[in-house]
DNA sequence: ATTCTTGCAAAGCCTTTGCAACTGC
DNA sequence: GCAGTTGCAAAGGCTTTGCAAGAAT
């Protein structure tokens, strides 16, 4: 884990269990639902349904892809996943008992590094004051090369491709 | 246009066409391309592959959607245009001519706002700076309502679905 | 003339969905 | 037992690609 854990009240799989129960149509809450916040909330790390799929085979959870789409979708309405949107696929990431955070992409490897900043919560805050928005989350994404990938240029680059 | 002009020594299409024969393989510049490239940046504006087709088509101009796609390509990797992922469709912006700016998406109407900020310039440096990290580029969406879409809340928004 | 680009339609990739069987409450 | 969930497979939406015909250099 980069960045400290934030200290929350009740477990991602309670939070969960709350958030369905308290819909105006009750939905349930199934074994598999379960293993899959568990399994989630297991480990820090920021992960594609295709990755969360192997994950839980590799851990001999079984799981359909159906039922994983259909439960991000629910989790990421309950606050306890993020959407971002970095690419072709959907990416998500922990949002209940985990700082607010941005990240630096590495292009090569794929590294996330996560960093926090006050400095940009004050600057976001004076611009939508600015602009009269009404902002209920962001995503800040840089790309470029993490300092391992940066010093070993000779790996499989985008340029080494180009050459051929 | 939200942001001044940047000033450049040539025009899109002259950068193109410099991109193109530059190449280790030579590539052509096509009558379809100087289109696209003219009616891209004949105006300010975000798009989608979809979006640029429909303009182009009621602009009178012929195009395909294959080579529309293969020339958006060409013109990211020229450093024309700039890819916005900002959900399912790929999003393109002005790259050239037009200053690096962020972006306060309304997610409602879809309006775009546009902001420039020395501040988060100096403070990306800086945590580049800190992890080590050597950046190519970045990204910073800002979601939420623009004031016009504040104040009419009882427009469609997704409350009311979940009340139905 | 050569080699790249085009356009069509087909395939690809990720994600969503219809429906019958199943299961939490 | 009712109403929501699952799993399969089929459909959906956006993007890429194979190939023959066409166009740029």
């Amino acid at each position: 884990m980069s960045l400290p854990a934030v200290k929350v009240a009740h477990t991602p799989e309670e939070k969960f269990r709350e958030y369905l129960s308290s819909r105006a149509k009750p939905q349930r809450f199934t074994e598999q639902q379960r293993d899959m916040v568990r399994y989630i909330f297991s480990q820090h790390k920021h992960f594609d349904a295709d990755q969360l799929i192997d994950g839980m085979k590799a851990a001999g959870l079984d799981v359909s892809r159906a039922t994983v789409y259909r439960t991000l979708t629910k989790l990421v309405d309950a606050g306890l996943l993020r959407k971002l949107d970095i690419g072709p696929r959907v990416c998500y990431d922990h949002d209940y008992g985990y700082p607010q955070h941005e990240h630096l992409q590495c292009s090569k490897c794929g590294k996330m590094i996560e960093f926090q900043s006050k400095v940009l919560e004050e600057l976001l805050r004076t611009v939508c004051q600015e602009h009269q928005f009404h902002p209920s989350g962001h995503t800040l994404i840089v790309r470029g090369n993490c300092s391992e990938c940066h010093r070993t240029r000779t790996s499989g680059s985008k340029r080494m491709l180009d050459l051929i």
